[in-house]
DNA sequence: GGGACGCTGTTCGAATTTGCACAGGAAGAC
DNA sequence: GTCTTCCTGTGCAAATTCGAACAGCGTCCC
């Protein structure tokens, strides 16, 4: 029972009745139609019809085959149906995954499309592993630097990540502001624990501050973060999240080498779905609003 | 949604995860396997897969798609199981078709058949109507005469149908015998009311006998034992009955041009199946023993 | 880090499938 | 009765599909 064409053939034909009725119905021609049906009844070892001359008459086994496949075609259909239904409708999981700087910016967003589309599950994944998208772990990324560039993903330009460079107010009553940059050695700084991190004003900072000067290292930036908001040295915050703490100041104006470009990124498999494609354009028209 | 065996490809592939799964499973080659997926998603112009470098991954439709078409594999798997088991097993409708006049020994042949075959379900038709085998109308006839020629029918010689000539006592006293067939005509006759009836013993009667002995007319061969058996006159009943009644006279020895050939016939799409074939065999068993 | 393995994807020639044309036959209309 | 129509069935040519080989790439193992 190897091939499913056959049967379908073989249900048309108990159907209908005659081979030249299954023919149309198939769209081939009814040569076609009684190869299949040979076929079929050869591999089986069983007659599935009695032919006569005004067409095709089931058995027993042909009336069972009748039955089976008319489930199947019912199915088959509904399947059709939903697939192409959901492909047009924005519903189910939603993935995205994103840095996990972006968490404060991006999870009213979400939620406010999650309120738009309320038949959408989103799940907002966050973290220092990647989450691929090549093995489906995600439908959208947020990703920060340099173009990303694997092979199968579509990549847009998003916005930029403004950082700016801030101490708590405490911290500058304890220890005042570095004059310049040169000065940066006589503080303490909060920086991350991975030295290597390719982040663009952590680049800039190992270059004017020695090893000596980060005096507080985390792992993931909400820890920073709380960090700097404790007193414990100076850090790089996103500019909204700073310029929202009244009690933060600013140490240094923002550099554009600060700057980080920030890339929406899907698989390509993905990219043309109408859910995908909702979620793109929403998060496109929200950073246009808000930056 | 018109192409089942690419369905039943994506089904492998969304089980197996991989392209080259699929492939070794479906036994075709893996361009194949490609082409299908490629050419349904185009079809249905949504992505069932995403590609990565360590298979194919199933999206949300083609999770669907995986769920109905394992459901459709166990249903055709559980039809090819039934209808090979019907096949091979005597079970279901099995409906025979004769002459009337067989009934007497047809049916105490099938009630036996049909113990020894429980799930046989035995249909034994009779009629004026001749029940046509190639409309499916039945699996098995008996057919008296000539070699009947129908040309999808197969044809199997089974036994030569006896008919004797008979009158009951009762007749016999109040009438007596006809010396030879030349005083024929004194005597009243239990004859078919169709005069164009072909059976050859009755042939042969019309030859002998002027219509007007013919006294006693029926329409089924039923009627015609019965008015014999009640005196009406002579006539022809099979050699086994007659001689099964004490009070039936014998009016003349067969002639051998009365015999009529009798042919087990039955359409060619049905003629292999273990279940036609078991009854032919049966039957045959019986005419062997009882003739 | 390097080599080997496995999987995807494409191209081209071959094999299979399909469509066409025509024959043959049965049933129904007139 | 004959004619028409509709159906099945078959040989042959065209179109489509399929398979082999190869390339490319990522991953895993050593």
């Amino acid at each position: 029972m190897d091939n499913w064409d056959e049967i379908k053939t073989a249900y048309h034909v108990a159907r209908l009745g005659t081979v030249s009725g299954a023919a149309d119905a198939l769209g081939v021609h009814h040569a076609t139609v009684i190869r299949h049906i040979d076929a079929l009844e050869t591999r089986l070892s069983v007659k599935l019809f009695q032919r006569h001359a005004r067409g095709y008459k089931a058995t027993e086994a042909g009336e069972d085959l009748l039955r089976v496949a008319d489930a199947t075609n019912d199915q088959f259909s509904q399947l059709a149906n939903r697939i192409k239904g959901r492909g047009d409708s924005v519903s189910g999981d939603l993935v995205v995954t994103s840095l996990m700087e972006l968490a404060g910016w991006m999870t009213p967003v979400l939620v406010a499309f999650q309120k738009k589309n309320p038949d959408v599950t989103v799940r907002y994944l966050t973290g220092d592993r990647l989450f691929r998208l090549e093995y489906g772990e995600a439908h959208v990324a947020v990703r920060a630097g340099t173009v990303p560039e694997q092979p199968d993903n579509v990549v847009q330009p998003f916005q930029t990540l403004r950082i700016g460079l801030y101490a708590h107010r405490s911290y500058v009553d304890d220890h005042g502001l570095p004059e310049d940059v040169a000065a940066f050695g006589e503080h303490r700084f909060v920086v991350h624990d991975d030295l290597q991190n390719r982040a663009p004003f952590f680049i800039w900072l190992r270059n004017v501050l020695p090893e000596k000067a980060m005096t507080f290292r985390c792992l993931d930036t909400n820890a920073i973060r709380e960090a700097v908001l404790n007193g414990a040295g100076i850090g790089f915050m996103e500019i909204a999240d700073g310029e929202a703490h009244p009690d933060l100041v600013e140490v240094l104006s923002p550099l554009p080498e600060w700057e980080s470009a920030l890339w929406l990124v899907t698989h390509v498999d993905l990219h043309r779905t109408p859910k995908v494609q909702a979620l793109l354009k929403f998060l496109k028209d929200r950073a246009k609003d808000t930056l």
